[in-house]
DNA sequence: ATTAGTTTTGGTCAAGGTGACCATAACTAA
DNA sequence: TTAGTTATGGTCACCTTGACCAAAACTAAT
């Protein structure tokens, strides 16, 4: 945009590439518990550096795309995912992520839904891992990855975000599991429902979810609007 | 020059140049009402595109710096202030942000204490502007003030940004004319009072400001820390 | 010296929201 | 029919918030 005054020496190093990362979370059931938890696709390096660590998907940003494409194009090449919710989390610029270059990392993060997410791609170098079980992730990619968990857990309580974990229709009691996974510990069903009540983001539907050993929950239905980014400029 | 010579394949052939860019806020007397009012300086653009427009101070990104540290120095040789609050604010990367090529800007917002903006650099070139009085800037700069504009009045309701705007030693009722510059709206005095008291952020000095026509109000210091950003990891 | 004018500072009160908790409703499984 | 489970509605004490009142402590003017 300025354009640069820099000098000859300025000039002749090699301009910090660009790269775009995406944390995508999703709920999965947990093996043990059978309790929903949050899970993250990962993609094995397979070159240096950092060779057959596990690292957040990405990849160089095209110049036919806005930033936020990329992410979702990226998104989908690596998990064949489509996101219901992306937003723009950071952009990670240290000297010295990565050992061989200056890399500028613009990191998005997403949240897809739990049928879509029952789809994903899954292969030998793209694997699902519980958000709170990675074990050490190439770059600085376990800080990114711990910073969009904060921002998770912020927008949860915050916004209207949990609903694009879940699918179009759902009991009280799955936002419930949502926050429960999230925020990692215990809400009281009654409070909460009164707090969801309460806010114009969902309305009833006339369904109920049958096959439970209990009393059918009535069946609810996102009306909310998404944030507003600078990216999503469709807001009232 | 690359960048105005460049036909369609060459450009596509370019990576996106990557720019730094800073929203500086502070807080200025009003001329009309004499209350402080919230400021930010722009830089006149000396050559296409936009040239003569208004825009944001920013320029390339340096190799051998972090995107905080460009951001402080850019800063700091447009304004010739130093900031007391630093944050990044988003990476914007639309397609068509300038005419000529692809950019990707990286903006940084910043606060400065009164005593500091009292001292910043003006010129033909450089000069404040009342935050909600700017006319048309250049490329998109427009909309990244109004997103500037919408952060600081979130951080200020939540966060613990207001001491920023202001010097070491501060009144409660300069605390909350903060708040109503910022915010736009009149506050109670004795409720705002009672709400700054019941957070650690601030603490009672032994000290009282002398001078006005009124009772003389305790002086207060800012002894919170500041939030905890991917690049700010200097927390508890 | 007294009074008026100003802002600071402490207080009350009703309204609304929150967390802890209880009780009933409505289903399934035995 | 009964036990087990979750859904759903309700109460209650506590806290926060906004509206408002009143006294305190200074200056300026009479």
């Amino acid at each position: 945009m300025y354009s640069s005054s820099a000098n000859v020496s300025e000039r002749q190093a090699a301009p910090p590439s660009l790269a775009i990362s995406t944390v995508i979370f999703a709920l999965r059931p947990s093996e043990s518990s059978g309790r929903p938890t949050l899970w993250l696709p990962l993609v094995r390096r397979i070159r240096e550096p950092y060779k057959g660590l596990w690292a957040l998907p990405g990849g160089p940003l095209s110049h036919t795309e806005s930033l936020q494409d990329a992410a979702a194009r990226n998104l989908g090449e690596t998990t064949g995912l489509a996101p219901s919710y992306l937003e723009q989390l950071y952009a990670f610029g240290g000297l010295h992520r990565s050992p061989t270059q200056r890399v500028v990392s613009i990191v998005y993060w997403a949240l897809v839904q739990p049928t879509e997410a029952a789809l994903a791609d899954e292969s030998e170098n793209v694997r699902w891992f519980r958000a709170d079980r990675l074990g050490d992730l190439a770059f600085d990619h376990n800080a990114i990855v711990d910073y969009a968990l904060w921002r998770l857990r912020n927008k949860l309580a915050y916004g209207s975000v949990a609903y694009h974990l879940l699918g179009e229709y759902f009991t009280l009691a799955q936002v419930r599991e949502v926050y429960e996974a999230v925020l990692d510990r215990q809400l009281d069903p009654a409070n909460f429902r009164r707090q969801l009540k309460s806010t114009p983001d969902i309305e009833e539907t006339g369904e109920y979810l049958q096959g439970g050993k209990h009393r059918p929950p009535r069946l609810y239905r996102f009306t909310g609007r998404p944030g507003l980014d600078p990216d999503n400029r469709s807001t009232p």
